[in-house]
DNA sequence: CTATTATTTAGATATTTGTCTAAATACCTA
DNA sequence: TAGGTATTTAGACAAATATCTAAATAATAG
């Protein structure tokens, strides 16, 4: 298990450990969303989720670009192959 | 997605979300241990590593059985499927 | 330019979490 | 039964986290 791996896969624990954050890959991997797009689905305040972002952002989960005044998130899938990777050295 | 799925998945990336967590499955991976090994292959007291088994045992990534005075961890993968079931449906 | 909309940043707060020490429980052995 | 070992429980505390409101930033539209 590289050091690196590790790195990544607490990462990726750390923003998959959260209901919210768990349900907006969820959405996105229907269809990239805006920021405000997202935060329209949920209960909680904008600020809120802007943060959730911020933290899925940083486990590379997700991606966003700048679209005028909009930011438009979608969904990375490539870390989950490092989390796979982990899960399955455990299992053999 | 399952209520139960998203019941157990939020209990193991819970329980997952940890550092130490993550180690004791690693060790556990190689042979069944008693809780005071697991406690002796960190730096953490005893009974820390007791609520982080605790906590294991919830999400039942470990099972455990008495065995006279001693406690024995094992490592129960089934769990993990319900995991990997769950990063799948993320990815397609 | 000014007002409006979209998003993020800053700072505050309540809750959760990981850790500790001390005590309790359970089992074993002499 | 008494003393020792293994483990867990209870309670305290500091750090991390999720949330909020208010303000700042950035882009658009009139």
């Amino acid at each position: 298990m590289s050091k690196y791996l590790i790195y990544i896969v607490n990462k990726v624990f750390k923003a998959l450990n959260d209901q919210t954050r768990r349900e907006i890959l969820n959405l996105l991997k229907e269809k990239d969303l805006t920021a405000g797009d997202i935060a329209d689905a949920f209960q909680i305040t904008k600020p809120s989720i802007s943060h959730h972002l911020d933290i899925l952002s940083q486990a590379e989960l997700v991606t966003s670009q700048k679209q005028g005044q909009y930011v438009i998130y979608s969904l990375n899938t490539t870390v989950l192959d490092d989390l796979m990777k982990w899960i399955i050295t455990l299992k053999d």
